[in-house]
DNA sequence: TTGCGATGTAGAAATAATTCTACAAAACAT
DNA sequence: ATGTTTTGTAGAATTATTTCTACATCGCAA
């Protein structure tokens, strides 16, 4: 299936090999896509900032609980641009936290090429692709009392908050920080551990650390 | 070479084939070695406390950072015993950690028969075994700026109390604890902090955590 | 469209933690 | 032996954090 659609894809994998493989994937389905390659976030960023683009395929080690953050950092630049999670960890758990941050398609690396493709089309169709194969895992992993991360029920202010406590800043300096009253601070710390059922900063960390969301 | 001592080896490994050759190689150095095999930590712990072991070679896999604690959990139980980490990962960068804890030597899994055989018998006659290579990497790591485990600067009741803070204790909570002020507690915090060189309980966790003294 | 739960925000009062100072005993070095 | 550092301990005064209460806004379900 060739498809004639000029669409502007930025694919970012520090291995060349899989950058050229989705560039000629990608290629193979748009005869008239438009495709950038970068190695690192760095590069995400300022292509973004100077390049529209449609569609980001995002490669992500999971392990580094960090990466997650590159999402609001693409949304903030372009926000239409749709974020395809490319990975080859299991993504049953962590998709979920992906989704929440702005992600807007999850796909495992060993999907085959049809699968790719499958999933590129119905990400630019439709705004959004998750396989059912992950919809299962992801499913299965919550019933089976696999705790989903407890940090997605947090909003977004809390999580801030949460990161900065767990970053080992204290009310003051958090306060200072975001321009709000220290109490204000303490607030937010209760209700964070109140919806983590803990009740101190030790937790917090290990709930953290455990579904590495190392801020 | 063949030595006629009669050793008891404990050999402590999840994969059968590195029991088995390790056996092997003992057994051609010591004609009268007795060697124990065992896959997991609680059967070592359940061998030690019924048998006389002089020495305990002991797989681990790094990244379960956990897994050093092993190391005292074997002395309490027979203090003489010789353990030898035996390891795939980079000793570099853990070595130090190991001998701190207890570890009588370190051997990588990739090292030939002989030089097994060599820091076996080395183990046994001197009670410690470290390649040059290995000291040589520890060495670099340690020159590029890697950090000893500062904790050995605290004295006793500061780990002690250390330990609860990581916990998550409160002051409160560890003053009752220990019979002492809360004060005394703020104190201790304040020095264990100095001696650290950092102001926060995040980062007294961090240092924990990195240096494996997750009480 | 009403109403309710979740969210973002604070203040006053209460509680907890820190700081600074101090001192005796123990360990250490010369 | 003797002076010095480290360790274990606290109290008073100062700061920081928590608690409890409160309220406006926003999104969503009935």
């Amino acid at each position: 299936m060739k498809i004639n659609q000029e669409i502007r894809f930025l694919v970012a994998d520090d291995h060349t090999v899989v950058r050229q493989g989705l560039s000629m994937i990608i290629k193979e389905l748009y005869e008239k896509a438009i495709v950038i390659q970068v190695e690192n976030f760095v590069s995400i960023i300022e292509v973004l900032k100077n390049e529209p683009i449609e569609v980001l395929i995002l490669d992500i080690n999971f392990p580094d609980g960090n990466s997650i953050s590159i999402i609001p950092e693409v949304k903030k630049i372009q926000p239409e641009v749709k974020i395809m999670i490319f990975s080859a960890f299991d993504e049953s758990v962590h998709a979920l936290r992906f989704f929440n941050a702005g992600a807007n398609g999850f796909l495992n690396k060993l999907s085959e090429e049809d699968e790719i493709k499958q999933a590129i089309s119905t990400l630019v169709s439709e705004g959004k692709f998750m396989s059912t194969l992950t919809k299962e895992k992801i499913l299965n992993s919550y019933l089976s009392g696999n705790k989903v991360n407890p940090i997605e029920h947090l909003s977004a202010r809390e999580i801030e908050i949460a990161r900065l406590l767990v970053k080992g800043y204290g009310n003051l300096e958090i306060s200072n920080a975001l321009e709000i009253q220290k109490t204000t601070v303490s607030t937010y710390k209760k209700r964070i551990f109140e919806k983590l059922q803990i009740d101190n900063l030790a937790a917090l960390i290990e709930t953290f650390t455990f579904f590495n969301e190392r801020a």
